[in-house]
DNA sequence: CAGTCATATCGATGTACGTCAATATGTTTG
DNA sequence: CAAACATATTGACGTACATCGATATGACTG
């Protein structure tokens, strides 16, 4: 058996699993879109931190249609909350579940 | 003039602007990939935390264009460093980089 | 300098998704 | 109940992109 130059040796474990990758690859997904960013930043920073979705179409210059839609993907993954009062929804940020994908950046 | 009933005042001023926005959610599209984080988990947890690209077609269980595809746009945006060691291309993860992404998710 | 290996590029393909107009659903109020 | 407003759903469209096979480029080695 011949030997050749090995550029570095074998790493044995992996430190995040493919099954993790993908859970936190859709998570980041949702963050991958400005009109969604601006969404939770809206949100964070609005008096009591929540907001009524009627003001979104406005301020993102979106229709309510897309504003609806981006609203729903971020309520599913339980990056938002969502109350009902009365006609209007209001939204909330869900800070444990931004923690997640936060924490998982520390890549060590 | 009749007053309607108002759900909740205007918000004055815009937490991030749409141009932070872009630039934050391109940076985010890049982990929104499963392969690309493994990618980054990898080589952050690697000795030395660096690694050579020549191992991650087997561990990654892609194709060696795919993989090189990853590495580049990881490199482009500035979260993987790149060094040439014969014919071999060494990773590093950019740690300063990841933050920018980190803090942004302070959301407040 | 020819062969081998690592890496990059090209072209093609299938899928995911952001967007909007049109429409439907739901809630409040006169 | 009818009108008005907020929200959701549907269908369509264009673009972005992850992936791979084939091929090109580049670097070492015998």
């Amino acid at each position: 058996m011949k030997l050749i130059a090995t550029c570095c040796e074998p790493v044995l474990v992996e430190p995040i699993g493919s099954d993790e990758a993908e859970e936190l690859a859709s998570g980041f997904k949702l963050l991958s879109d400005p009109i969604r960013l601006r969404i939770l930043s809206l949100i964070a920073n609005a008096p009591k931190a929540s907001m009524c979705g009627c003001e979104l179409p406005e301020i993102l210059d979106r229709s309510q249609p897309t504003v609806s839609h981006h609203l729903s993907l971020l309520t599913e993954a339980g990056l938002l909350t969502r109350e009902q009062r009365g006609k209007w929804a209001w939204f909330s940020v869900e800070p444990n579940r931004v923690s997640v994908l936060r924490d998982a950046l520390r890549l060590s």
